[in-house]
DNA sequence: ATAATAAATGTATATATTTGCAAAAGTAAT
DNA sequence: ATTACTTTTGCAAATATATACATTTATTAT
């Protein structure tokens, strides 16, 4: 009961500060904001409080940067983004392909892929540094993705739906 | 005379911004700088005088963002960088190819192409938007490069060496 | 449980960046 | 050359962002 208590203590509270990141994640994924202001206020009517001072920690713990806009002037941007649409290529000249399947299990996830094509894509998912995954390792057909503490299995999913539009739909 | 006079004064004038343009954005490409009094003692160095203000304004021009960075906090960083490496891959999945040759005269480039090949070579060029560039027109196997006043033929060449490999070396 | 340690956050402040406005420089037309 | 128009730039002020420090909250070890 006494250690039941501290996990669920951490589950919720972590859980809190994860659940903000992958929120603030999606509204600068998705729409174009320009200050901290303003992002600020998008996450206040999501339910998050926060200071502008953590969410520039924020923002810098997701690597998102700033970049010039044509029509709101400055907007904030994901890492990767805008290669994002061309990332389902591999930088070797091949297409990103041999995902089979996705399914998790005891707070992992496990990724089939076809036999020799584990390794190429794990370090294709290590590249984009998913904040909502800790680490992969990878067998020959087989990947093991470790999820951050309190990441949904959706939000995993998500961030790997970016490298593998099958997951997507 | 007196024409000749405007036109030789056009191009120094202009030619000093473009330069400087361009020698900023070879030092945001080649460095990491974090701040903007840095890259201002940086420009110095190079014989560039000019105001933080005009600094933010050039800034935005070439579209350069800011980043976070492990090292060094923050850094700016030009658009598609990062991308850039991968940018020789096309979003329809073949690999970026067909690029035949680049000639200048009469102020303009002409890219040759394979047939066929122009139309979608072009659109990489301007979705990359070199500064150096103003426009192209694409034909079958050809395409018309025009530089902006004051982008020298290496400038433009080196712009699109970073399309197509070929170009380099 | 308590004390010690580490992590997260807010407050206030320092830094950094953008922008309105006016002046200067460049261009075009008469 | 003079005038009208456009572009570039600096100055100063407004905004925006990062960070040192203190405080609270969580984690670990005893």
């Amino acid at each position: 009961m006494y250690i039941f208590a501290k996990v669920m203590y951490k589950n919720t509270i972590m859980k809190t500060k994860v659940q903000r990141l992958s929120v603030l994640k999606k509204i600068v994924k998705t729409e174009k904001v320009s200050s901290q202001d303003e992002l600020l206020k998008k996450l206040k009517k999501e339910g998050y409080q926060l200071t502008q001072a953590t969410l520039s920690r924020d923002l810098k713990y997701l690597r998102v940067g700033k970049i010039p806009d044509d029509r709101k002037g400055y907007i904030y941007k994901l890492p990767g983004e805008g290669k994002d649409q061309e990332i389902p290529v591999m930088t070797n000249g091949f297409p990103m392909s041999g995902f089979v399947s996705l399914e998790f299990g005891s707070g992992l996830g496990i990724m089939k892929t076809l036999p020799g094509y584990a390794g190429s894509l794990a370090s294709a998912i290590d590249q984009t540094r998913p904040f909502e995954i800790i680490g992969t390792v990878a067998g020959d057909d087989t990947i093991l993705i470790v999820p951050r503490d309190g990441a949904s299995r959706n939000a995993v999913a998500n961030a790997l739906a970016e490298l593998f539009p099958l997951l997507r739909g």
